[in-house]
DNA sequence: CTCTAATTTCAGAAATTACTGAAATTTATG
DNA sequence: CATAAATTTCAGTAATTTCTGAAATTAGAG
């Protein structure tokens, strides 16, 4: 690997990184050298930059283009693919959360709605119903929020961040002021 | 492993899935069991109802408590440490929240902060870190978010997830609210 | 259509991770 | 403190995952 400092010490967290984030070392080392690199490079360039062979870049880049992380770009009068992220941070965390959920979520909220389906056949599997009665209904909350969430603008999602548990207490805020208003021409609604 | 076949899908759907979570499959298998039984079991009742060896079971509840997601319990005159999770599932997400956090999130954000103090040393290395300047942001503002909405109560929270992208329009009623307020007693205020 | 560059596939090797059984250690009890 | 039950450790093995090099395929230029 001969990279500048800085950016091999960024590569290779990546790379350690990459098996807690349930990627392998490779991937996450091909993603954060394209994410800081300041053009787009090539299969090759990749295996230059990081020592590899040059089947295990083309399988990785693979992986990161199922999980739309990679862009494909041409360079004219060049006919090699070059790849680079999407500069905006934002659309990253989009596609992160819309990939993972995609893998990590989806697939245990369809076995739970199936396995609440059957008709339990002892008190046992009534009570294990029950439990996984309660943790499909935490993610579909969590799912449902996140529905409604992923289409905000950047700056409207950045709003809802900042705001963070101050929504709350605006809650609280809307809710007095509305009675207010109310009791004012409503004096008599509770 | 001999299970009412209900309890024998969830626990073999959440070793697959495992590997996704960057667990392993016995984790999961043990912590989906721990979950919906009934009540606690001990290491020997593991190992009959998983099929797997006595060491693999220590192994792997050390693993899961670790991860603070398992309770160990006695029961009166047996001597034998018994399992179970917590009932809450709120209780459950703040923890896989804060332990995913702390294992995949911190380590990434002390080495952004380690890596943009140094002086870059090329055109390249200014780009990198300018970069992970970006990666860095974003980060801290979710963070940011998350430490704030993670002392809520349950209630509260899940009120914050009904809300959803609500709060938004909430925000703008409010500052209409407010503004109208003010231009009644500050007319000349912009 | 032919030639060549670029990319992909895939079988096997290498590396890593998970699991087991035996031995060691810890813990509770009389 | 001796004993037995429960648990943990750990070295070796098994299973899985990752990576490579060679061969096959695809795509572009002439």
């Amino acid at each position: 690997m001969n990279l500048p400092p800085l950016l091999q010490s960024f590569v290779l967290h990546f790379g350690e990184m990459g098996s807690r984030w349930g990627i392998n070392r490779t991937v996450g080392q091909i993603y954060a050298l394209l994410y800081a690199s300041s053009k787009p490079l090539c299969a090759d360039d990749i295996v230059e930059a990081l020592s590899i062979s040059r089947s295990n870049v083309s399988m990785s880049l693979r992986e990161l283009q199922a999980w739309n992380l990679v862009i494909l770009k041409h360079i004219p009068d060049d006919r090699r693919d070059y790849f680079t992220t999407p500069d905006d941070v934002w659309q990253i965390l989009r596609t992160l959360a819309e990939e993972r959920k995609k893998r990590e979520v989806d697939p245990t909220l369809s076995v739970l709605r199936e396995l609440l389906m059957q008709t339990p056949g002892s008190e046992e599997e009534r009570h294990a119903q029950a439990r996984l009665a309660e943790m499909q209904t935490l993610i579909e909350q969590l799912t449902k929020w996140y529905d409604d969430v992923k289409h905000l603008e950047t700056e409207q999602l950045a709003t809802l961040l900042n705001l963070g548990a101050k929504v709350t207490r605006l809650l609280d805020a809307k809710d007095r002021i509305v009675s207010l208003g109310r009791r004012r021409t409503e004096p008599k609604t509770p």
